[in-house]
DNA sequence: AATTTGTTTAACAATTTTGTTAACGCAAAA
DNA sequence: TTTTGCGTTAACAAAATTGTTAAACAAATT
């Protein structure tokens, strides 16, 4: 075997994990399922990772930062001027959404599973989030007494803004079977839920 | 034992299979772990409903009667006009949500394992809601005619409620440790997240 | 009391899933 | 060439989980 070879395997095992952690949950994970799809014998991802546990961690250190960067992403890019940013950052998320469409599903269920990761989210996202946060109401409130939009609390906008862009795809498989299948191309379901995404929350905050 | 704790065996270990699929979902649950919080040996269990699946699908069975009375709570009660009917209707579903706050994450989770739940979704919940849509949506072409609404597509308004109402509980975990214990208050928090919600919906249909 | 019926228990069996080990192979280093 | 070390395989072991059975039991019916 070639030293490139050798070191495909350990990739082939992640991202078959990625998968089938991402579509069936840890509890619903099997190791042998994970090392079928590598195409590996399920020793070999023993000898690479030892547990399942592991492996699964290995995923969630991997999924944690886009995690992260989606929920970053609705706090919008500072340069920019409020109702804009905000704007931006709506559709930034949504896009984020839609490049990572498991993801909101998976971390919902980890929570089952794996109770630490409460503490890991805690390190990882809140520090920056608080910041962004207070950053954030000082623009609003600025803008507020502009005259600009209205008064707003911007931890109750964020979980606006996360309850629009995250849940369309958490129960995009309830959709057809609840709504009758009215939604026929998915494309065509997600540009428009973007914008009236974005229609929602400006509605909501710009005075009128 | 008397004669009343035999009967209610049955019964006990329903309500612990209850508690126990809807935490932990189907692939996290344990038999054996039902059978101890009903206190009954898990042979008892198998006794009464033979298999591990036999008996989610009874949890299924009555969990599903929720769901759809979740759903159709946000179609408003058909005697009030179409605004009340909506504020009426999303707020009932919100308060459903509130006594059931398990719920979401068990059916989205429930599809993981169980595909099947579709049909049932489907068999159970599409044809009501679809003749209450084609109903509602009558109505507000009616509403938008005589100018006091925007024109709305009602299926494109149900997501958006959906959104609004569903994602809170399915988030809660998540809300303290990202947005960092923000809301100390869990009452406070769901009566100001209620009122929220309707004044999104309001300002977004509510013609100016 | 004897019979029938449904319930309960304890022990066991089967299956599934995860994890381990010893032996083997191969490429690079000594 | 021999050694070393990592990667690989196949067979095995262990653990966890679900499911079964025979026998005991209890209550109601005859």
């Amino acid at each position: 075997m070639t030293e490139i070879e050798k070191t495909d395997n350990e990739q082939l095992i992640l991202k078959a994990a990625e998968q089938e952690f991402l579509t069936k949950g840890y509890d619903g994970a099997r190791t042998t399922s994970i090392a079928q799809k590598a195409g590996v014998t399920h020793a070999m991802l023993h000898y690479y990772f030892r547990t399942k546990k592991q492996l699964f961690d290995r995923i969630i250190e991997k999924t944690v930062e886009t995690f992260k960067e989606a929920i970053l992403a609705a706090l919008g890019n500072p340069n920019m001027l409020f109702v804009d940013r905000l704007k931006d950052g709506i559709a930034s998320q949504f896009d984020i959404m839609v490049a990572n469409p498991l993801l909101p599903r998976f971390f919902l269920n980890a929570t089952i599973s794996s109770p630490e990761l409460y503490d890991l989210l805690y390190e990882r996202i809140a520090s920056f989030v608080k910041v962004l946060i207070v950053d954030l109401q000082k623009e609003a409130d600025a803008a507020a007494e502009r005259g600009e939009i209205e008064k707003t609390d911007i931890q109750v906008l964020l979980i606006t803004i996360m309850s629009l862009n995250v849940f369309p795809f958490i129960a995009y498989p309830f959709i057809g079977p609840v709504m009758g299948e009215m939604n026929p191309d998915r494309e065509k379901f997600l540009a428009e839920r973007k914008a009236e995404n974005i229609e929602l929350i400006m509605k909501r905050i710009i005075k009128q």
